[in-house]
DNA sequence: CTGAAAGCGCTTACAG
DNA sequence: CTGAAAGCGCTTACAG
């Protein structure tokens, strides 16, 4: 490596007939409150901006334990994640911290071995879609201090921040769209997993049908091994579930991976399906505004939720003290009628 | 911070009864090369391995110049980065690797600023897919020693390690299929971006065009706030392409976004040219797979992409020689013929 | 108003 | 075979 070295306190110091320490308290911006001179302050000042002095963040790290890293786990790397990423990072690296985006793929071993890491290199705050079983790990990382926000879904009986949206309350909504639109048996297909956001969507759903008594219709797939849209398992479970319930008029997808494969499916092995049977989805895609037919889903805020995210890491993370005060955001999601779920 | 303070090497070398010198040494797999006696040495590593000691990795950066990261910066988080991503993080993990992922949006500023931002903290290698204009930032990361590897689009005047695809052969396939296929006016839709991923696919198109005899059709639109899938500016662009363009029998369009909103208008605007006209595009997109019609596509080497991405940066940071071979790969692509690109 | 010095936790050249 | 010590580049308590 050619080393036009780099500049070190001690050179601006020697440069300028000063110790490291007064350097180091003008860099900090201590100057005032350490009584430095403004003769001395000036003539640093105009050096390092002269030499374009950049601190070594390693050693600065070293010292103070802080890393200006943040970590950003999600479950994986697609459509969610490409919403809220480019957002979440320009807050970020604005205000000087880079963001280590990684993905736990909604399991437990990996979420924990990368949480091990993450603090063994003394990361200073993570945001996490958590995977099912890492409660205890979650605590862990509350309990030792570092700033943690989960977020998508929760821990009820943890005491956490989180940045949700309103699952419950949209998935009732959704499904009393299609109710008012004369669906009589509307079913509603999700996966096996007991988190927060599937089983308020769940909720959601059963409440709706029980007020306009309606028959529940309940179809819930492992999902194993998500290799997004190409899982043939998926697709075979959703297969054999409608053709064992000829009955739906309607369905209702508790995530888009779901209606993808759902769509697949009827396209291929029930294609008179399409303008037969009324379909909504949770979680927007682009491509459901201009699928044959439009599909209605419900639309997540992912402006808001990066934004809140952000808004609160870096609030953490300017707290000096160890406030023990704890943010829980509820977000309002969007009902996007499209032509899917109208009246056939 | 709850301080069940980290064990340091100075611990283990008191309760050891030996020198720090001697715990690093053992640590770094060095003890038979510096003679340690193997009892002291195994002693140690029981040691270690009883208290779980995990060497503090910013005092190692801090010590040895290397932080045990890799950056992978992107255009966007869409789509392309969804399908590398995965892959190239549990590769790098596994061999002790974080990786930072950033999009740089194709903008020379931004990805300026990142680098930067890098060079400062010393990362250890990169992976970028370059902006238009960053040739002399890239020289500069190479000249200073770092691994640098381009992706995507090179610079055919910097000698320089990259992996990339066939664009030109792949693209001069993709129209002979289309010619094979009976259509006389083959439109080429792409942007006005000067990068070797964009001309080299001009360049396939042009060659069979030119070989058949046929006329070229060609629009190239600035993509300047690319927001993705909603970029109205260049909806109406295509638009009015399609509209000044009634020849057109055929559209190939260079990449997956360009035929995203290529279909949006048609299905908006020109809903008959559906079923009359042509259509292919490069880089294939899961919903291409059951849009209606489905849309023939050339399809990237996602998994061989990455792999190759990864095992050529692992090399490189593992040559402690700074070996001047530079390696440049093309990986060839598959044309996916589906219904859009039948006969009409 | 400013500086000498300790220390964050490592690695390694040098000495014995 | 093993250890004392310097040094990576910072921050900050302490002293004057």
């Amino acid at each position: 490596m050619i080393n036009k070295k780099r500049h070190s306190i001690k050179d601006i110091a020697a440069a300028n007939g000063v110790s490291v320490t007064t350097v180091s308290f003008v860099l900090n911006g201590k100057a005032k409150e350490k009584k430095i001179s403004k003769a001395v302050t000036d003539k640093i000042l105009k050096y390092i901006d002269k030499i374009k002095y950049k601190p070594n963040q390693l050693a600065q790290s070293l010292r103070t334990g802080k890393t200006k890293i943040i970590v950003f786990m999600v479950e994986d790397f697609h459509y969610f994640f490409a919403k809220l990423a480019t957002i979440i990072e320009n807050m970020a690296y604005k205000k000087g911290y880079k963001v280590l985006f990684c993905s736990n793929e909604n399991k437990d071993d990996k979420s924990i071995e990368l949480i091990n890491i993450y603090k063994d290199i003394q990361i200073d705050g993570y945001i996490i879609i958590p995977s099912p079983g890492i409660m205890p790990k979650i605590k862990e990382l509350i309990e030792e201090g570092h700033p943690v926000i989960l977020f998508d879904r929760y821990f009820p009986e943890l005491d956490t921040n989180y940045v949700v949206v309103n699952n419950k309350e949209a998935s009732y909504n959704a499904t009393k769209h299609l109710i008012e639109n004369k669906f009589k048996n509307i079913g509603f297909i999700s996966t096996d997993v007991e988190q927060t956001q599937m089983t308020d969507r769940l909720k959601g759903y059963k409440e709706a049908i029980f007020e306009a008594g309606l028959n529940e219709w309940i179809a819930r797939f492992s999902i194993n091994e998500k290799d997004n849209l190409s899982n043939k398992n998926l697709d075979f479970n959703i297969k054999k579930f409608l053709k064992q319930t000829p009955q739906l008029d309607a369905i209702y997808f508790a995530t888009n991976y779901l209606a993808i494969s759902g769509l697949k499916v009827i396209k291929k092995h029930f294609p008179n399906y399409l303008n037969k049977i009324g379909i909504i989805t949770f979680d927007d895609l682009d491509f459901f505004e201009f699928n044959t037919p439009t599909i209605s889903a419900v639309s997540q805020p992912h402006f808001e939720i990066a934004q809140s995210l952000m808004n609160l890491m870096l609030n953490l993370l300017n707290s000096k003290t160890k406030s023990s005060s704890i943010t829980k955001i509820k977000l309002e999601t969007e009902l996007k009628i499209r032509s899917s779920s109208q009246p056939k």
